[in-house]
DNA sequence: AGTCTTTTTGCAATCGATCTCAGTAATCGT
DNA sequence: ACGATTACTGAGATCGATTGCAAAAAGACT
């Protein structure tokens, strides 16, 4: 069974190969009847271009890279999906490329794009290095970030508004009567990571409230390493926001085994608003970003990149999903 | 900067295009001193092959296409990692392909395939319903499939052994003093699913126990329709055996919300033994699936093939993970 | 050194599209 | 109905590689 090409159905429509190829790519470029007569004929012999083939010729394939540094993390899990989602709407294929954080292999990636060539990539980067180290590769102009870039408005980013995230968390654990809040950092390194940071700091000031950053001591493991400094505190906060929501499953699986209770002895507030999060034990409160929207912008804003727009900076807004895991004070 | 194509290469090295490219795709058609000569203008000129010429002209690319119902799913997050890492280390670049359970979707990415000159594909279908369809698109021989597919023998397969998963659970709860051990299946569909179930039956049979099944009712979500049924039972199970992580998690997160504790008032087993399992709370013992390997086997069965081997049926043995959320009846 | 193999290398067609340029057909105005 | 425009269509080069075949170079052998 061989492939038919677009000659088989030139010959087949009598009509010479470029016309066909105009009636599937520029539709008015050619009469009418004849288009619909060659796409009649195409669709008879069940033909459908070689993206292959055109991307070649073109110079532009549909090919579009998502670059995350692991997958398993529900969070770009999530974020997968939406951009899968947005991507095909719009005729692009996502290539999952896994870094694993490796900066290198981001390099790889990136450099590999050019020869599939893909109009744009999509990065979901792990460490702040990543981001400085992506003008390096004369990329930036074809990359869209999901997570700012310090002073390099020439690359587009979509990310959500950290500040007012930590003031919605803030809020709620005011409500119920909490005034010794925490803060649990993850993994720092991106600039996300860094403004939850400073945003919880800020609010802390704000509400005259001492700050507490529950780090882990280096070496151990996140969960187990944030709960040993609670602990240790002198006097324990009622409620810690956490950095996302792995950390405030960490936090609330370690404070499990060690037999404290969620939300009974610590309210914990996460960031993410996974779906998971809804099926955790006690169902997390977190504040939830817009992960849907994340991967559509993140597709257009590539398409206006490529049709030469200016890179644009949209910051969406969270919101509070106000589940279990977090109680009035007693 | 325009891109270095082959022709550049081979007039910078003094030679003809179809040298250069005999030294890069079968190096010893070539003299070693005109192969090595090649390879170092060409690295000087940082030059490397295109791939979507290359799959034109060979008539295969190095794209294979993963087929998943779900990446949100952690277990097919896990899966494609563990796919990701083995293919590239193959030198194939995987393309990620999410169907949401459709499977007109699943039709589309397969014929779709076939224009991007995949060598085959990686399919972890989410319903019996795919499997027999996969035969309609005549890819049968260019699939491998992480499922069984029932009377096909000529569409090489990766599964795992779930009788004795499920043995090893029933073992672990027998040897915890539990006698009333029910089953929490998931969506049913797949034959792994439907291996699992029966499975179960086998088991309980053989130890003289009475199967309880906790099917949601129809339409309720299945943590809270799986607890309902556990709830209604004359005598409560004191452990439950999930059909999936997933499923382990929401019975749990269900179980909370209405007071229970897991194990104190139920031991729950479940079955994939997830990373995440080991952050949730309580931690989750589950049967642990071997899923680095299926993903890497996953593509060794798709070089065998493309090497026109036998289609292979492998099946790998899961182990038990014991954590905390199992106890020993009092 | 001369002839015969065996390697190496070059030539040119090819994979499946796109696109510019030129030629042909259709449409319009009078 | 005829010439001038404009709209379609066809020819053929091209994108960046691969490959069968033939020519040239290198070795082998007498």
């Amino acid at each position: 069974m061989a492939e038919i090409s677009i000659d088989d159905v030139a010959e087949a429509a009598g009509v010479h190969r470029s016309t066909v190829s105009r009636a599937f790519s520029k539709p008015d470029a050619v009469r009418t009847a004849t288009r619909e007569h060659v796409l009649r004929v195409a669709s008879e012999l069940g033909y459908s271009m070689n993206p292959l083939a055109q991307a070649l010729r073109r110079g532009s394939s549909n090919l579009i890279p998502l670059i995350v540094p692991d997958i398993t993390n529900p969070f770009f899990a999530e974020l997968a999906r939406a951009t899968t989602v947005a991507a095909e709407a719009r005729g692009y294929q996502l290539m999952l490329c896994i870094t694993g954080g490796d900066m290198g292999l981001t390099a790889g990636y990136l450099t590999s794009m050019r020869s599939m060539y893909s109009p744009f990539a999509v990065v979901a980067p792990s460490t702040r290095v990543d981001l400085e180290a992506l003008r390096q590769y004369a990329f930036q102009n074809r990359v869209v970030v999901l997570d700012r870039v310090k002073d390099d408005p020439s690359v587009p980013t979509v990310t959500v508004d950290s500040t007012h995230g930590v003031d919605l968390a803030f809020d709620h654990l005011l409500g119920l009567g909490h005034t010794n809040i925490a803060y649990a950092p993850g993994v720092v390194g991106t600039y996300t990571a860094q403004d939850r940071w400073d945003a919880y700091h800020h609010a802390a000031q704000r509400h005259g409230i001492t700050p507490v950053v529950l780090e882990a001591a280096p070496g151990v493991e996140l969960g187990s390493g944030i709960v040993d400094h609670w602990m240790r505190e002198p006097v324990r906060p009622t409620a810690v926001i956490a950095s996302n929501d792995m950390i405030a499953f960490a936090v609330i699986s370690e404070l499990g085994t060690r037999g404290f209770t969620v939300p009974a002895h610590l309210s914990v507030v996460g960031f993410d608003g996974l779906d998971l999060g809804a099926h955790f034990s006690p169902r997390l409160t977190s504040v939830r970003q817009p992960i849907t929207d994340l991967g559509r912008i993140a597709i257009e804003l590539g398409e206006t990149l490529i049709a030469n727009g200016p890179p644009d900076h949209v910051v969406l807004e969270p919101t509070l999903l106000i589940r279990s895991s977090t109680q009035r004070l007693p």
